[in-house]
RNA sequence: GCCCCAUUCGUCUAGAGGCCUAGGACGUGGCCCUCUCAAGGCCAAAACACGGGUUCGAAUCCCGUAUGGGGCACCA
């Protein structure tokens, strides 16, 4: 340790080249699953994929200040959503397990020791108290922030004596890592090549935790050692401390898994990355979800997300935006196509992908099951076969699964609500001609035998000349006055599918109104 | 403040020294279609951050500057 190289030059080992790729994600519970996350999730899992290896799920729930029972849950349904299958991991096992780290703590205590007794490592004994005092006084100084290794340079009799101290104030100390003091470390990084850093203004992190808890540093280098984890695909904001888990797995004199640092995903404008506590807005002013499952609620589906995530940082090639899992998993070969340089999330290219995959990539059977719990949800009773007229209709008129609710929400509900009066009105219209329009419509689809579209337009259309009316007025007045709505499925769709007797009672009902 | 990373249309991106008069997509605008709204078709505007090198030749390589982002916890 102590006479370390100068330069320190790290390269995932050669040993991975024989040896199955072994990818993981490793979100720490405390929610939901945060959409930078999935892509993350995704990114390791189509590596993995595409080499035939495993991808492996484990939970880094190390901070007990932020446990929250629900949340494994909620992140494995998110996971499930969206696709991304892990071999090993909760609910699955595996033969490295337990995954949870919060079930690995002995592991993470002998090799801290170890690190310790092996003169990596050193016990502090400071407070919080004084390592505040020791930034304030580094701040008034000018100099930069953080511990100044006042327990890793004390002999062993002052040691004795902080040990005391500690114990007799009740607190208990925690194991630092004992970063080499001079010289440079460089990783190489698989999307960013040669990244190296100066030694000297790393710090020497905690990496056992008073409480007994690795921090993520010597959990996820165990880990990833226990679990021959091949390839670590994780988000930039690891780069910095990316050098400590170096030098960490040559304290171990473990083989060391390629690294690849990941762009992270910026703010619609560009300006910060996505956070929940800060949620991004759209140029309108609507809060943009920054969780796996407000994506779920607002009707998106898993096959179109996955699709859009995947498409930031990363490209398919060929000029092609759309493409199924399969085929980004036989893309997927190595870390060439990654972007380095961060992205803003473009919402309106979700909005779009999830239209495309609405209406080109479902079949009518496949929509209406995905619609079915979207009416059900909003307490609408779906009966099956209209479900199935009103999808085709609604196909490519929606970009989200709850859109169908606005739509064509009226299809599913008992009661008829109608319309303003003057939204009957149309361009160049009165009450008078308006109520005219209707009792004469009223009067001819009365006598349509067969309520078919093409029989009703059929029947409907020479009344826009006896009337002096154009079609945007004759039928833009039937479909308000019939669906309620401005804005609505196809008007003689619509009425076909309600059948003669609504449709003949709404009309009477709109003139009645006017 | 210090360290690290990045920088192609508004946005997501293609681009590995000549294929670039810089390609695709979203969005935007226009036209067509049209019973609303969509969808679809056609067209248009729109970018290599800046300055120096290297080279016969640079969006592509190097160096600075600027800008943006990330990180500097007993959080991950």
């Amino acid at each position: 340790m102590t006479d370390a190289p100068a330069t320190l030059v790290a390269t995932g080992s050669d040993v991975w080249a024989d040896r199955p790729v072994r990818t993981r994600f490793a979100p720490s519970p405390t929610g939901s699953l945060h959409i930078g996350g999935l892509r993350t999730a995704l990114f390791n899992w189509l590596y993995a994929r595409n080499h035939g290896g495993q991808f492996i799920l484990r939970i880094e729930d190390t901070d007990q200040k932020r446990f929250d029972p629900t949340a494994l849950q909620t992140l494995v349904e998110a996971m499930r959503w969206a696709g991304v299958t892990w071999d090993e991991g909760p609910e699955v096992g595996g033969e490295y397990g337990p995954y949870v780290q919060s079930e690995r703590l002995e592991m993470y205590q002998s090799w801290g020791k170890w690190l310790v007794e092996n003169d990596y490592a050193y016990t502090c004994y400071c407070s919080s108290e004084r390592l505040e005092q020791v930034n304030k006084e580094k701040q008034a100084r000018k100099e930069a922030p953080g511990y100044d290794r006042r327990c890793r340079f004390v002999t062993e009799d002052e040691r004795q004596k902080l040990a005391a101290e500690c114990a007799a104030e009740g607190r208990k100390p925690v194991i630092r890592f004992k970063f080499p003091l001079e010289g440079t470390t460089v990783l190489n990084d698989l999307v960013r090549g040669e990244v190296s850093f100066e030694n000297k203004i790393q710090q020497d992190s905690v990496i056992l935790k008073s409480d007994g808890f690795p921090t993520y540093h010597l959990a996820v280098v165990i880990d990833d050692h226990f679990m021959q984890i091949s390839h670590v695909m994780r988000a930039v904001e690891w780069l910095p401390s990316a050098p400590l888990h170096v030098h960490l797995w040559q304290a171990f004199g473990w083989e060391m898994p390629h690294y690849a640092h990941l762009p992270v995903m910026l703010n619609p404008n560009g300006k910060g990355k996505m956070s929940k506590r800060n949620p991004p807005k759209d140029k309108f002013g609507n809060v943009i979800p920054v969780m796996v499952h407000d994506y779920i609620r607002s009707g998106y589906l898993p096959e179109a997300l996955d699709n859009f995530l995947i498409n930031i940082g990363w490209s398919y090639g060929e000029d092609r935006e759309v493409f199924s899992l399969e085929e980004a998993i036989e893309r997927f070969t190595d870390f060439s196509r990654i972007n380095p340089a961060n992205s803003a999330f473009p919402p309106e290219k979700l909005d779009w992908l999830n239209g495309v995959y609405i209406r080109e990539k479902l079949s009518v059977e496949e929509l209406a099951r995905r619609l079915r719990p979207v009416l059900e949800n909003e307490g609408y009773e779906v009966n099956v076969d209209t479900l199935l007229k009103v999808t085709p209709l609604v196909q490519t008129r929606i970009k989200t699964l709850n859109e169908v609710i606005s739509i064509a929400g009226f299809f599913f509900r008992e009661e008829f609500i109608p319309a303003k009066p003057e939204e009957l009105i149309q361009k160049k219209m009165d009450t008078t001609t308006t109520k005219q329009a209707l009792e004469r419509s009223r009067q001819v689809l009365e006598g349509v035998a067969d309520f078919t579209t093409q029989a009703l337009h059929d029947a409907t259309q020479p009344l826009t000349a006896e009337l002096g009316l154009n079609n945007s007025q004759l039928f833009g007045l039937l479909r308000v006055a019939v669906t309620g709505q401005t804005v609505s499925t196809p008007t003689f769709e619509t009425m076909e599918i309600l059948g003669k007797d609504k449709t003949l009672k709404r009309l009477d009902l709109a003139a009645s109104l006017l």
